[in-house]
RNA sequence: GACCCCAUCGUCCAGCGGUCAGGACACCAGGUUUUCAUCCUGGAAACACGGGUUCGAUUCCCGUUGGGGUCGCCA
């Protein structure tokens, strides 16, 4: 028996990661075994399931690396089918029409629960039993004629010939209703595997207001896929040997529902930071260079690939997100970068320091050549003739040329520049912050 | 309320009767970087509680407490 997986969202118009871990769960289950991993889109409900909203589903997983190894099937196309089945279950005497609670709706169709135990083993939080007493019967056709979820999901599942269905916990109980229904259809019942769910940095369980628990906002945030998906699923899973920081096969190659948590976990975005950080120095160089220049340009920057190459060198690996390059680069592809004050008045305003920066900056501009070690050399010169510490020139420099009292080592950053540049913004950054030039 | 699930450092995991209870993120201290980040070293930090079972419980059982889920003609 080959495995078939399904990952099967309503369509809400945003993906939330609870239920993308859900989906990654399958996918690493069905790879593992070289099975299939299917898509079924809950689109019943007409209000919510917009063609948007499908499509931001269908992007998300994208995004992801996790297309489907089969089209998508839209449950809203299979009414018809699940109509046909509920008459034969009426027919076979499992189900029954009945004006549920004397509404004055019409009649629905209900279906009527086996008067026992139901037991199922599942494969992450062990055997759940439900005693005949707490089984209810419950609606399958609406008295409308649709579908209802529970009718749908399992005869789509049998459909899709799904053999594990791995889902969220909120769905447990909903298993006895739909092992009840497998068993009267004379179908195979599939294994389950009930996902704990994650829960938000309070500990409680994410609702629609928690602010930052969709996939596209991780993406906008500059956040790798590979770097998401990993941390998904090391929520509530681990492949047991210490391992963190996976690529997919690895993840692949591990992965067994039998090691997957049964509690709650909390979501931690500090960790998924530093997670992309170790995904992101993994990048091959020109992914890399990519994902930085995109930021570049959505803040107005196009620099050359050589130039943000040279850049990208100096700064090594002090940028943790994509999104965040601009931020931290600015200077070095513009004039008009911002100026921290406070570094201003603690480094370039010192007393004492803005006559020997001036003086600094002519002999820079001077030097036989505008490499990193004749820049350091003169700097030491310079402050050795006062006898004042190298310090003060290195932080006065720093801040005049970048803005900012942090950043990649001085000389190679001023190498980068280029002489023209940092003599220009020394002299114009003493003018403007210190005054009169002197 | 009924039924069900869950419980190891702040967080995510390891542990599946005998361990100095381990790792990662975060945190703190020191070193490297004349800054910041990285990196290196060190540190603080947990078995919710009470009963059993056992020679021995973090581990098995029961209860308590605390979280959570489900009780729709939503999905």
């Amino acid at each position: 028996m080959t495995v078939r997986t399904r990952f099967a969202p309503s369509p809400t118009g945003h993906v939330h990661i609870g239920n993308m871990r859900a989906a990654i769960f399958n996918w690493l289950f069905a790879r593992h075994h070289g099975g299939r991993f299917l898509l079924r889109v809950e689109d019943t409900d007409r209000e919510r399931s917009t063609p948007e909203a499908c499509r931001t589903l269908l992007e998300a997983m994208a995004w992801l690396g996790m297309e489907p190894d089969e089209p998508p099937m839209y449950q809203s196309s299979r009414r018809q089918a699940h109509r046909a089945v509920a008459e034969r279950l009426v027919a076979m005497g499992h189900a029954h029409r009945e004006d549920k609670g004397s509404t004055g709706r019409g009649e629905c169709i209900v279906f009527s629960m086996p008067r026992e135990d139901i037991v199922f083993d599942d494969v992450v939080k062990g055997r759940l039993v439900k005693a005949a007493a707490d089984l209810q019967d419950f609606v399958i056709v609406r008295s409308d004629g649709t579908p209802v979820f529970h009718l749908a999901n399992v005869l789509d599942d049998i459909e899709m010939g799904v053999t594990h269905i791995i889902r969220g916990d909120d769905h447990v109980e909903n298993t006895f209703r739909h092992i009840a229904l497998f068993r009267a259809l004379g179908a195979q019942v599939p294994r389950y595997a009930h996902l704990p769910m994650i829960v938000n940095a309070q500990g409680k369980p994410y609702s629609k207001r928690d602010g930052d628990a969709y996939v596209g906002q991780f993406r906008d945030r500059g956040i790798l896929p590979d770097a998401l998906f990993n941390y998904l699923a090391l929520l509530g899973w681990s492949p047991g040997d210490g391992r963190e920081v996976m690529t997919r096969e690895e993840m692949v190659e591990r992965f067994t529902l039998e090691r997957v948590q049964s509690s709650p976990a909390q979501f931690d975005l500090t960790k998924l930071l530093w997670m992309n950080g170790e995904h992101m120095r993994r990048l091959p160089v020109e992914q890399r260079l990519a994902g930085h220049m995109a930021d570049l340009e959505r803040h107005g920057l196009r620099p050359s690939k050589g130039e943000l190459r040279r850049v990208l060198d100096v700064m090594q690996d002090r940028i943790k997100v994509f999104s965040d390059t601009a931020g931290q680069t600015r200077y070095f592809f513009d004039e008009d970068y911002p100026f921290d004050e406070a570094a201003v008045r603690k480094r370039l305003r010192k007393p004492g320091v803005p006559e020997r920066m001036a003086e600094l900056g002519r002999r820079w501009a001077a030097a036989p050549a505008f490499d990193a070690a004749t820049l350091e050399r003169i700097l030491k010169e310079t402050a050795a003739e006062d006898g004042r510490p190298p310090a003060d020139l290195i932080h006065a420099t720093r801040v005049a040329v970048s803005g900012t009292s942090a950043g990649p080592g001085l000389f190679a950053m001023l190498e980068v520049l280029g002489r023209e540049r940092v003599t220009a913004r020394i002299e114009r950054a003493l003018r403007r912050w210190v005054g009169g030039g002197g």
